[in-house]
DNA sequence: CTTGACCCTGTAGTCACTACAGGGTGTGCA
DNA sequence: TGCACACCCTGTAGTGACTACAGGGTCAAG
């Protein structure tokens, strides 16, 4: 009988943060682990791989509600596979959307960066002064015209 | 003298809710404005500015401290304007790695919606099947060999 | 025994909002 | 005049996904 994981060896072997292990049993995302005589938790190889999953999801900005989803797609097998198909292309929408508006907005800092000339204070500051602009509704370049 | 603005009618001039509004006063990015007998807040151009100044730079994902800091450097005109340059670099260096990330992400969504084919049941799903691998240590489809 | 690293639960804080409770004000209409 | 509704106010709490902290328990090494 292999003694299981503390929390802190979990953590280790995925990379996910004490308090946010402790999160996500919490949220339900993760079950509650054995205890061990002292009250530690210990943890298996179920609870590795739980991890794993929840983490893996994570890093594709799929939210702990999706997460949910899919952990219950995998608890109900006969469950219809479209709807697993959904959950991902809304997120992948979501992600596409946000790709656009982040690349719009580097766009904008550029084109604000550009404003900065060789002068020393904020009084002459091409940034501030666009930023200024803007607030005056003047067509900004950030932004063109916008206004 | 002209009568000022009402919170809902600089909320509407400005597209901001009237809640993000009395946000931005308690923040402090806003000034508190003058009353009226009533004890309604009256506002003037000077706030129709300001807050349209903040909500570009929020336009811009520039967190509020960082709005706070360039209200800070309108407020100081001698300060230095390298000191904005380095701010808005920053901004920039964020945008441009969260905007990397997002496009990785974009293609591991993408390569996991691949995974889908004809099946009808959670059972058979590719992706869930993709998401369980990647939980085992297995290279996925996602991220490739990455593990 | 002491110390320091770990554990525990519960609560609060972060960020940028957003919502709500409970009460006040103003206006139009019956 | 009274009512209804839209607005206002302050203060508090909630959102989502963490992250930090308080106060106390456990364990192992020196």
């Amino acid at each position: 009988m292999k003694t299981g994981m503390r929390i802190s060896e979990l953590g280790a072997a995925t990379g996910v943060d004490t308090e946010t292990i402790r999160y996500y049993e919490k949220a339900g995302l993760l079950p509650a682990p054995a205890r061990s005589a002292n009250g530690y938790r210990s943890y298996g190889d179920v609870h590795l791989e739980r991890l794993a999953f929840i983490r893996h999801c994570r890093a594709l900005d799929i939210s702990l509600a999706d997460t949910r989803r899919l952990l219950d797609f995998l608890a109900h097998p006969e469950a219809d596979c479209g709807d697993i198909d959904q959950l991902i292309d809304a997120q992948l929408a979501r992600v596409q959307a946000r790709l656009a508006s982040m690349q719009a907005l580097e766009q904008q800092l550029l084109a604000l960066r550009g404003q900065c000339g060789e002068h020393r204070c904020a009084r002459d500051c091409g940034i501030l002064q666009e930023l200024v602009a803007a607030a005056h509704g003047e067509a900004c370049a950030c932004h063109g015209s916008r206004t």
